[in-house]
DNA sequence: AGAATAGTGTCTATCAGACATTATTTG
DNA sequence: CAAATAATGTCTGATAGACACTATTCT
């Protein structure tokens, strides 16, 4: 098949986001195909869209998981994936009329090791490292999209649970929730808030203590058990 | 053309939303052609991709403000059009595989004069007259997500100012809102909300009295001018 | 005057931001 | 005990819900 035609008209891109050193990250690919042969982008591929009758092709969550499971090497079930928008303006795309359909993805820290340096892909911190300006096609709009879509959820404490580890300390999900909205919430009142999701039976405090240094040790939590993770959202496929 | 074969792989879905006589109603067609021909849809069509090279086709926001058109009669210019979702299951389209981008549109009260009832079009309450189990494709699935939409951002006072008049009392938008959310919030607490879009510059008083029957007649409001309409949002096509 | 709707004010609970203090561990 | 981080509590201002009264018009 020719490189420079769109195998499909539909694809979907992916905007996978992770907290790591206290800042927020989001992973890039860079491609190796063209067009923009070697330009950092987001993970994404096309949509096999059937023939249109006969073979039914895939549907478009899943179409986001195995790009998810193919740059991460994670399990498509341990993805956590939202449609966020699609984009489709005439002439983002040199090879032709593409219409993607962007997901955002959230991964916890534990699993970052898993995944390695493989491949051609960074984990850029958005704050500063992002190469906006020269991220391929319209990809820039896409991850500022992308950015806008979790800061705008992450007062919803599901959305943090899916950036910490399973078990975590107040001061763990309080840093990662720092990390997102670029901005330091004071210790107590973050506390307050969180003592109404043990309340509200959101949070439940799990076996064992973490400490660091020579310090008082923390309590350890973990969301209450609802089925492991995946929001089952309307736009499934 | 094949009419039982969709001429295109991407399509863009309209839920049109409008307040009158209390209720909030939603935008139906009946389909003209084949699949389900004859049942209630929401109004929507193939989007032109163009030849995938050559020709550019149309972008998304482009064929949502045609379809607008095609439906309402009313300028492209007039229509409040915001990106949904995505809808891309396959199988939810019998024709074939067609990914749906749905947008959602709110309409003046006023305009809806304009547009009467020609064609096969209807406004459906969408609390208890949507024949929600005999939507057409996975309509009521569109429909359910646009109403959440509506629902989850009404609170902001742009998203209501589209519902109301260009000028507007108070008890008329808090009708508005009350309509949207199907309960009745207290007026005297709606008046102080309005009375901070006041404070914030949000809203300004038009010219002229409002009043019906025998009672004290109302002083009429309006949004301080911006731009007419439209919000520019980054999925813009 | 009476009916009807417009507009203003009060009391209370909840929640966010700013800030001080006590508690528990290691060295 | 000193250092370091964990955890709790107080004061204040903004906002939402429940509720009572005054104002302006028409009949």
């Amino acid at each position: 098949m020719d490189p420079a035609v769109s195998p499909s008209p539909v694809a979907v891109d992916l905007v996978v986001f992770a907290v790591t050193d206290g800042d927020l990250k989001v992973l890039l690919v860079r491609r190796q195909a063209p067009p923009f042969r070697g330009t950092w982008a987001l993970p994404g591929d096309a949509v096999d869209l059937g023939d249109m009758g006969r073979r039914s092709g895939e549907d478009l969550r899943a179409a986001a998981q195995r790009v998810f499971r193919t740059h991460t090497g994670l399990a498509r079930d341990s993805a956590w994936l939202q449609q966020l928008l699609a984009f489709g303006r005439s002439g983002r795309d040199p090879r032709g009329r593409v219409i993607t359909v962007a997901w955002w993805s959230l991964i916890r820290p534990e699993l970052l090791s898993l995944i390695g340096t493989r491949n051609q892909m960074e984990w850029f911190s958005i704050g500063e490292e992002v190469p906006w300006m020269r991220l391929a096609l319209d990809h820039a709009e896409i991850l500022a999209a992308g950015a806008d879509a979790l800061r705008a959820r992450v007062e919803q404490p599901d959305v943090l649970f899916e950036l910490v580890p399973q078990s975590f300390t107040v001061a763990e999900i309080q840093a990662a929730e720092s990390a997102i909205l670029d901005r330091t919430t004071d210790a107590r009142n973050f506390r307050r808030r969180f003592q109404r999701w043990i309340d509200a039976g959101l949070v439940e405090q799990a076996p064992g203590k973490r400490h660091l240094g020579r310090s008082r040790p923390a309590k350890v939590w973990r969301p209450t058990c609802r089925v492991p993770g995946h929001p089952e959202d309307r736009s499934a496929g």
